[in-house]
DNA sequence: AAGTGGTCTAGACCACGCA
DNA sequence: GCGTGGTCTAGACCACTTC
């Protein structure tokens, strides 16, 4: 594993993170540092990013606690999807279990199946955004499954619905950094949306990576 | 002077990073621990906060260098200000020389003065934003300015102009924290607007931290 | 080979909150 | 007085690029 030490911490940070509820305190700097035989400069750096990624905040003095990850909920159905105006590029395609988180946000089983995609947005030539993309399996039935521009279609069956929103500013995953034609390290905003159909079922849970010197973003009045 | 040696760096980065171009490279993390007598990973904490502002981008094994700062420009004329729905509270209110960023962007001189106010703005008793302005001095006349409340009202004046717009994903300032009731360390979007007057006169600098938990921000599409 | 950014260590001292 | 997070140091090794 040629992981570093930090991103090992984090990903076992996230599960403590997963069992804790909100403005509960992790167990301090020395003690991390001591269970994971790093140094305390090494347990700082990941707790910074997990602050920067919004799961944590800190409390000088006293302790770093868990996060309220609060979204943003509409509460009349609105349009969803008018991407008509978009080219589409598939990154990537597949049909896979979900985790245990996603399967709850979909409020489908573990051993059901989705749909995952991963796209980039293109207008005017240049990417402006890339979506990862999982969808209930229901709703893409068989045939579309095997047709990638019926599922890049897909969003013409959903035309109203109900919208989840959460805003979160990050610093661009490096995966996604050369298909986005962003430097790594550039601090982005990624929405997470949850799509729901007018019955409030699930049926997508999105993240989008937007690029920010791309897309003009306006606030709601 | 209590501040930590890694402000004071940022404070003269910032200024060395104002004479460059985009892209152009600033000097090693090593030259810099040097010329700043603080250690490397100092240096380094200063350059990350740079980069997580978006000011700097890292070119791993090469250099790092000044980003561009670029905005999103409206071509046409775009009303302006409709925030009658929300209720103001004023923070603070002053009238000052501006430095010289501030009378670049406002196009005034240096010796003449500006407005400035920190207002929050309220919608259903929360706080979803904080409005830190400047306004030009010659917009405002004397008599406004002795009334706090006609300055408040004074977006009445102006309904159509220009927007230039830059969102930049940041930390939220611990100064604005407790106003914006959002626990020290949260992500936050920051928008940095120059208004125009249908002239194309700047009329104002806006910068505005928006509480991501209680303001719905929509995608322009 | 030299220089760069990326990671990491094992210490240190500080200011602050709390019991 | 003890534990916490915040700051800071002076080294180290790595992978990579450039010359």
């Amino acid at each position: 594993m040629g992981k570093p030490v930090y991103i090992k911490i984090k990903e076992e940070l996230l599960k403590e993170i997963a069992e804790k509820k909100p403005h509960e305190p992790i167990e301090s700097e020395r003690a991390l540092s001591m269970k994971y035989k790093a140094s305390r400069m090494t347990v700082r750096k990941t707790i910074d990013i997990l602050v920067s990624e919004g799961y944590l905040y800190r409390n000088k003095n006293i302790a770093t606690c868990v996060s309220e990850r609060s979204i943003v909920e509409s509460k009349q159905p609105v349009d969803i999807i008018s991407d008509d105006i978009y080219d589409h590029k598939m990154l990537y395609f597949n049909v896979k279990s979900p985790d245990r988180e996603l399967a709850k946000i979909l409020e489908v089983d573990d051993d059901e199946v989705v749909v995952r995609m991963v796209k980039s947005n293109i207008r005017e030539g240049k990417v402006h955004s890339i979506d990862d993309i999982y969808y209930v399996r229901d709703i893409v039935n068989e045939t579309d499954i095997k047709s990638v521009s019926a599922i890049l279609g897909f969003s013409k069956h959903v035309k109203q619905g109900f919208l989840k929103q959460r805003f979160v500013p990050i610093i661009i995953p490096p995966n996604y950094a050369n298909a986005l034609n962003v430097k790594i390290g550039t601090p982005i905003i990624m929405v997470e949306s949850i799509i729901s159909g007018i019955d409030k079922k699930p049926i997508a849970f999105i993240k989008t990576y937007n690029n920010t010197n791309e897309k003009p973003i306006e606030i709601v009045t």
